[in-house]
DNA sequence: GCCACTGTTAGCAT
DNA sequence: CATGCTAACAGTGG
């Protein structure tokens, strides 16, 4: 479920309370759930201050005392939240992990269970494989480099938006979203585009994401913070969702076509194909 | 019951 | 490299 904003909202939520808290136990209940970890690996924990949460990309790092890290991704249906201890397990929780003194134990859930955690012990946890192959963060990058990034990229502008590689934290929803904002047609190619487009494109992203952050992300089926809050950005989607109904902007019904085998909503009239 | 769909992405064929 | 298909998995809605 959770793209950039979710993360970033969830990593705040779980910052609030987390931050100087000791780990006692973490207990896995879905072996697959780890990756390149095992149980051991997970025991290195045990004593250890969680010293800060970031996000890069889609993914949430908790940096713990000594150089260790618990690397989390939730992929469709990853979430967390809090209960109390001795509590009995709610369906679909992978995980729980424990703290000194205190009786809120934080769990896992996941329904569809794609996500993972990694356990990182390494100074440099940003040089792992999962947080190498990203592109830049899209709210820390400077614009200016922009046009470089996008000018050495064919392919269309949808799938470009869901690479990775390209911008690290854009998914389904948002990528619609920016291609609204930005007037541009999913199908249209990378490599078409002139300098007002990039422009609009890039001021787009920063618009959209830098929105969603602040109105803590998109409550659409699963999506809640670590304090089980929704998100409201889903209230403010022009297109994503909304095929047949009309467009806010010019009335034109939205429709929606499957690009890469990912549905792409978009409005027929406010973005042409270049 | 069956089929299509879902916020992700790795792996493999073309 | 780009694109397309499948799979990982469970639930929901038509």
């Amino acid at each position: 479920m959770p793209e950039l904003p979710e993360v970033e909202t969830i990593a705040a939520s779980l910052r609030r309370r987390i931050v100087g808290w000791k780990i006692d136990k973490i207990e896995v209940f879905l072996p697959k759930l780890l990756r390149k970890t095992d149980v051991a690996g997970l025991r290195k924990f045990k004593g250890k201050k969680i010293i800060g949460l970031r996000r890069r990309g889609k993914l949430l790092l908790i940096a713990c005392e000594n150089d260790l890290f618990l690397l989390f991704h939730l992929k469709m249906t990853g979430q967390f939240h809090w209960t109390i201890a001795g509590a009995a397990r709610e369906t679909h929780t992978h995980l729980r992990i424990s703290f000194k003194g205190r009786r809120r134990e934080l769990c896992y859930r996941d329904v569809r269970k794609f996500g993972f955690l990694r356990c990182l012990a390494t100074p440099s946890p940003l040089d792992c494989e999962e947080l190498r192959a990203l592109g830049p963060e899209p709210l820390e990058m400077d614009g200016r480099r922009f046009p470089d990034l996008i000018g050495r990229r064919k392919g269309r502008l949808k799938s470009l938006l869901l690479n990775q590689s390209f911008l690290a934290g854009i998914g389904n929803i948002y990528a619609d979203e920016i291609l609204f904002e930005s007037g541009l047609q999913p199908l249209t190619s990378a490599s078409s585009l002139a300098g007002k487009d990039v422009r609009r494109l890039w001021n787009a992203i920063q618009k959209i994401l830098m929105r969603a952050v602040a109105a803590g992300g998109s409550s659409i089926r699963d999506y809640k913070n670590a304090d089980g809050l929704d998100g409201h950005f889903q209230f403010y989607h022009k297109v994503y969702g909304r095929e047949g109904l009309p467009c806010s902007r010019c009335g034109s019904p939205i429709e929606r076509l499957a690009i890469g085998g990912r549905s792409s909503f978009f409005c027929p009239r406010c973005q042409r194909k270049k």
